[in-house]
DNA sequence: CATGAATGAGCCTTCATTCAT
DNA sequence: AATGAATGAAGGCTCATTCAT
């Protein structure tokens, strides 16, 4: 499957990769080479530099991170809700959430990465504000807790910290009825 | 007050700053060097190597993020929930945030940060536990109040999206509210 | 018209065009590609490789300056100082001039290359001799004269003073009325 | 003698040695380095990057092609005919010639070395002018005879010719007498 | 033939590290 | 201890060259 991608898009998927598990600092041309079998030099039969592949890579993100995911939940259907939270579980796959984390702290030193996130990160607050609106009239609360939805899906994979007892999914799922003002969806657990 | 430090201090304060403002990967001998005014062959006064120096910011780091912050909220006494928002002040400084997160990045792609990061984390839940116990019974959800502030603390540092009309403050106090299950504290602004 | 041309010749018109602006050093395999509007790769189907399409790029402009440049003073015809100038006038044209100075630059590095320019600089000399003859009955005064046409016309385009009050051809009319041993051909100017 | 520099002089030194036989092109930061028994990697202790080299490279010939002939003129004392008469010999000695030579075609591509030859060919002229206002009253005389012998002197480095039997010192030693319209100096050689 | 793709050598530059003084 | 000088390993980029299609 990966073979049947142009090598183009082989420089970019590696890229990501790479960007995920080890921050943009370790996106370095002869690295990818390496990963990819081919020799550094071929690398500028497809991108001017190394900026270039940057871009691209983060085009791809942010394209597979909004679009992508708003095309999927418009088939699929369903309530706000609902919704919100298919793109919840795309946007914090295993393939999206790595990047997403690594381009968090990208941004931290990268304006124009920095402005991408934003977009992205609006849309995605959209999604919720509209969600939260079906069970939640005050717009404030709307707002702190779409928030909130969002700082525990993101702040969740910064955090270190140990539960006894408990799996952090179990933890989580207790934060989300929280966030959702619900009763404990599933206290056995 | 910087020069009544030590020499091998001064490397490790300024290695901090570069880390909380450019991540691990700029924390590089010669640019502290630069900085400190010195030349960098005199690094090796101090430091076996590189890796120590980052070995010595982690301890630094470890020490202020965990001992000073609990000798800080002992002395200054109040009942757990002040001393866990206390904490949360300390924790989140101007000092010490730019540092967590440069950490939390950091502790994604080396094990022994993770590990460190891990025992700091626990301590910090460990008081959030404490307080959340004074406002409520149920352990799973003191476990996931606890969380929630957490997370939130984190993630709204990582989160690039805007909230039309608000302040991001305005926004996390709600949030804070939703978090300690109170009413909406000013709810005029 | 340039379309006429085999694409063989192609190539070796665009290498003397970058000869000509940019030294030896710029004429690459690459950058005449691109210039073409071919790949690289086609390249190697006319040439062995980057010294055959040098050599080339000689052999063309060796035919110019010499045989091409006899061939239309013969044609053309007129005394000998007529032949002389016309001579002059085709070798310092806008196409040949250029060329003739990369070349020049070039010789001085490559042995193999200063050898053809002595051969085409002899051809020269050898109508100067004959023009100045002439006018003037002195072997070593001859060959003086002609030297000096020779070099006023080289040098001019390597000297980089200004000439305040005139143009640069102001004075080398001048220049060339003393070569000549006449008198100020148009005082007025 | 050599090693009484300081390696910063080295490497300029050698710098020029380079330009002076192989180009510009050939000014690489690794060959000079092999040349000077070092790494390249010690290169940037001293300069910033290769073109704060060749800028250093200019710095050096333009001071010793005006400030150093100018001193070491006026020191000689003589007329003014003497003067430029050192002042050529000094120019077109075995050192600064080649380099001269080089630093021509270096500036038929690059605007700033060509301002920096525009700057020292005038002095030069000015030398010239002044020597050849001792013998000589009409100013377009003189210009067109300054040229003439600038001209002389770096087209004949340039020239490829070969003077049958003659050598090119004796055609030049002729042609120096044509241009100061005085008799032959020594008809016998 | 010409193209797309890749190779490999070479150059510029950065940086951790060593070492004599 | 601190400096000046140098080393060597990387990494970014260019380009002549090769080769299968």
């Amino acid at each position: 499957m990966g073979s049947l991608r142009t090598p183009r898009e082989n420089w970019v998927e590696e890229g990501l990769r790479v960007l995920a598990s080890g921050g943009v600092d370790a996106v370095r041309v002869e690295a990818l080479a390496k990963s990819l079998g081919v020799t550094k030099g071929g690398f500028y039969g497809y991108f001017a530099d190394r900026d270039a592949l940057l871009k691209e890579m983060l085009d791809t993100w942010e394209r597979e991170a909004t679009d992508d995911v708003l095309d999927r939940i418009e088939r699929e259907g369903g309530d706000l809700m609902d919704k919100a939270y298919l793109a919840g579980q795309l946007t914090f796959s295993d393939r999206l959430h790595p990047i997403d984390l690594a381009i968090r702290d990208w941004a931290r030193r990268d304006q124009a990465v920095a402005e991408r996130l934003r977009r992205v990160d609006n849309a995605r607050m959209g999604l919720l504000r509209e969600a939260f609106g079906t069970v939640c009239a005050d717009p404030d609360e709307i707002e702190a807790r779409s928030v909130l939805a969002f700082c525990a899906a993101i702040g969740s994979h910064f955090l270190a910290a140990d539960h006894p007892g408990r799996t952090r999914a179990q933890v989580l799922a207790r934060a989300g009825d929280l966030i959702l003002n619900r009763p404990p969806s599933n206290p056995a657990q």
